[in-house]
DNA sequence: AGCACTTATTGTTATCTTTACACTAAGCAC
DNA sequence: GTGCTTAGTGTAAAGATAACAATAAGTGCT
């Protein structure tokens, strides 16, 4: 063949959204104290992510290594895109980082991305393997990641805020029983914006994917909401009729 | 480091579609006849796609291989996902094919999809390489490919389509002065099915993207249309206003 | 008991968007 | 000039979106 055509490595990085109720929050590993000048040291954060094993599926791979590298398991993701710049891993301190944790580390490194969105009180993550920790950062407060761990981060959001324009991925997120306040909130943390209450409402109802109950809300300091619940049936109904209309 | 971490190989598959003003097509690779079983023997068809090499980005890697497989160059591609399923190429065919074209046939290959949409017409594909022989075959009339190359086409034209909603691609297809009727089978083609004429225009001539021109067409057996130029100022002014939505 | 505070709940109207639908016009071929 | 083909045009009904404010039901505090 082709003294070209060597081989780059193939990793996968995985963009964990999390909501808390209030905020959306992204999942990263601590990979140690830097001095980013004479002066100061900062912590610098990255997108869990490693090396693929050889005969895992990419699916496989972004479930084995979220749980690897934060102890979280069982999480579906979705692939969101590939970044390859040959230059994508050379700042000084990204190297720096990589001769202490890989065997080649000068090697081109392709990274397959991976989201998804979980409940973040379901999840704490745990540090392991070569993370000292594993946190939940609002996603507004992100600053600067390893590597390209920025624009991942930028195309993962948007490939989630897609995603719900067709699904309504979420319902996962809250109880069984759910205010619709919680539901809206939601919405309004992924996207970033304030919607109407009431024309949220108008149209929640009119998809007909929750079913109103009857229990209330017990003890909060204010007008106790009605809960609501995911309705499964109906939704598979919908997707079965062709309907792919999420938009909020 | 790990025994299992070893390092799959890294190709590039490019889907890309060709418009003729009348069908959709998408250019296919014949990697030879071969015997379907002991009776038959019939042309396997193939995407585009080689392994990259060490050094370039992944965007220039979807142009460089398609142009050393059909000769067509500049060609800008879009990425629409990464595969890597295990045992995507250990077809009996599969494997045959590879065995004549690589030193590592046996190799697990994870590749990453690329698309774009060309003018049919300006670009004549060339056989080069390995390939045999390049051809545009109308989407609806493509049987089974190589690998899991039919499931790359078919994420590739849902990329396709979505794409289309946010950004006016398609006028780069057409010649500088269009009738809006070559434009409706252009939406029509790639969206499978029928538009309405009089909600079509009106939408069109709504969105300002297209400028009216004096000049009508001359020599068809048939009311003659007048001909429309696309207004790229003003797409730009558009999109400046976060403007973002080109469905039809 | 009463007030302050907080979030829940509800409807209307104006505007814009979408969809469905059918006839006349202009050229060429014969 | 008849037939064929594609171009070009308007309207009405239904649906979707966006903007808007007042009352209700709890808790906490005094």
């Amino acid at each position: 063949m082709n003294g070209k055509r060597l081989n780059p490595h193939i990793s996968i990085d995985c963009v964990l959204f999390g909501f808390d109720f209030e905020k959306l929050h992204v999942l990263l590993i601590d990979r140690g104290r830097y001095h980013s000048d004479f002066l100061h040291e900062s912590i610098q954060y990255a997108l869990p992510g490693d090396l693929i094993y050889m005969v895992e599926d990419l699916d496989e791979g972004a479930m084995r290594i979220l749980k690897d590298l934060t102890g979280l398991h069982n999480i579906f993701m979705e692939q969101f895109g590939a970044f390859g710049n040959p230059n994508r891993m050379n700042s000084e301190a990204d190297q720096r980082w990589l001769r202490s944790i890989r065997s080649e580390p000068e090697e081109r490194v392709v990274t397959i991305g991976y989201f998804s969105l979980v409940k973040m009180t379901d999840y704490v993550p745990v540090a392991s393997s070569f993370a000292k920790s594993a946190v939940w950062v609002p996603v507004n407060e992100v600053t600067e990641l390893a590597f390209d761990h920025n624009e991942l981060l930028e195309k993962a959001l948007g490939s989630l805020r897609e995603h719900m324009q067709t699904r309504p991925i979420g319902f996962n997120l809250l109880p069984p029983k759910f205010t619709l306040g919680q539901l809206q909130k939601l919405y309004e943390a992924i996207h970033d914006r304030e919607i109407d209450k009431r024309n949220f409402r108008r149209k929640i109802m009119k998809l007909g994917i929750v079913k109103e109950l009857e229990e209330k809300q017990k003890g909060v300091a204010h007008k106790p909401a009605r809960f609501f619940s995911f309705d499964k049936g109906r939704y598979e109904e919908l997707l079965e009729e062709g309907f792919q209309n999420f938009k909020l």
